[in-house]
DNA sequence: ACAAATTTAGACACTCTTGTCTAAATCGTC
DNA sequence: GACGATTTAGACAAGAGTGTCTAAATTTGT
């Protein structure tokens, strides 16, 4: 009935801007008030169209959703993948390499809009969407943990660490660099990028007293040393 | 209008068995659908009550919700305390001891039912009760974290570790035995025991790895000593 | 400027939920 | 067994939200 020429490119051009601002909208507003408690008008609202072309757009409030849970995990895969590119695979100071690459981690991936957002809606809602939370899993965590895994071994082959299991040290990482902002992001704040240098510092203080290349008993002082260059 | 003769136990007997039932059901259903999507019809059924005994005990929707947290909160916090009390101040074996109260810990405290309940209710309503989680905070983090990081302090002051700075060592300490669950801690899920003493154990050998006495040149076979005592 | 498609506002039916009310049934205790 | 208090089932009004429909207004490509 309407497509008489292309079915390519059907939505003429302003159309695609707003399903994009749709579905922004939705993020915010299912992230503030869960998918029961949010309301299509208020989407339709901020987003700054009627309700009836939010309809036209997505179907119904489930389809929507959806759309906005996978729209999150692409682009959060995205940006975590930019990240891990930047990993120092041969580092000057690793210490401040490391910490470097960890503040990047948060800023860019987790605290951000993006991250904060995606870390609620599967919180809320992960149980009530099992297929689309395990794909996010497989596509998610499934995919970038064994990446940066695949990081620290080769930092543990160049001889810069002395590691047994990369992916508990990758997983281990992550936790000590986020130690000091887990009540944070409980309460879905975001923590300010001194408290994120903060953590990230400490726990890659930790991490390095750990795996760092062992110290000779001569050179104990090799820590601070690093520390402060 | 009511209170004939003693205020104090005007609810005879099976008033406050009710009560608690109505509790417990609601902490239930508020987790599984969130505050929006809970149906006070359906959280009297799994209670097996009326709804008009839910009113008559609460109030309203939003009361109940209060009462529901301050319970979780409670109960938890009392969990958690009677665990800090197993901490081995001094310790047989060092590892051992710390892996047994890592993983006390999660199995009574973080993966039983009211602290997964306890976590997904903040998780999910913490940014529309702000004061009411703030009480969390207080009450719960709050004074939890620095009564573990006394006892670590301990610990290294009776020459067990070497710790600068006992509360980032606890925060730590926690981030690295929770290193291995925080995928499953997002879904909802609560993980097998074997993946908590896993979890445990690496976090522990990294924690002893960072923290453990420093293993004089001459003593470096020290830790491994201590693990298979 | 024209024609097609999209968007809009508003009304609408429908369902669901909350919270109240009442009269009957049940419970616990003396 | 009787009494007072609690609980129950059901009906009820009021409100809110979803999803549909229509006709008018607007945008877009040509």
């Amino acid at each position: 009935m309407k497509l008489h020429v292309s079915p390519d490119i059907f939505p003429p051009r302003g159309h695609e801007a707003k399903r994009l601002s749709i579905v922004d909208s939705a993020a915010t507003v299912f992230c503030r008030e869960g998918f029961a408690g949010a309301n299509i008008d208020l989407i339709a609202a901020e987003a700054g169209v009627s309700r009836q072309t939010v309809y036209n757009h997505h179907g119904d409030k489930e389809k929507l959703f959806v759309a906005v849970v996978r729209d999150l995990t692409e682009r959060c895969n995205a940006g975590i993948f930019a990240t891990i590119a930047t990993f120092p695979d041969q580092p000057r100071d690793l210490e401040a390499d490391l910490i470097g690459f960890a503040v990047r981690l948060n800023q860019n991936c987790i605290c951000n809009r993006d991250g904060k957002f995606l870390r609620k809606l599967i919180q809320t809602e992960g149980e009530r969407y099992p297929e689309l939370f395990a794909e996010w899993r497989e596509q998610g965590p499934g995919r970038t943990w064994p990446a940066i895994a695949a990081r620290f071994a080769r930092l543990a082959y160049g001889g810069y660490l002395t590691i047994e299991d990369p992916d508990v040290a990758a997983r281990q990482f992550l936790g000590l660099v986020n130690a000091e902002l887990q009540t944070t992001f409980m309460l879905g704040g975001s923590p300010r990028e001194d408290e994120v240098l903060q953590s990230a510092t400490n726990g890659v203080r930790t991490f390095l007293r750990a795996f760092g290349k062992r110290r000779s008993a001569a050179s104990s002082e090799k820590q601070s040393a690093l520390a402060s260059a």
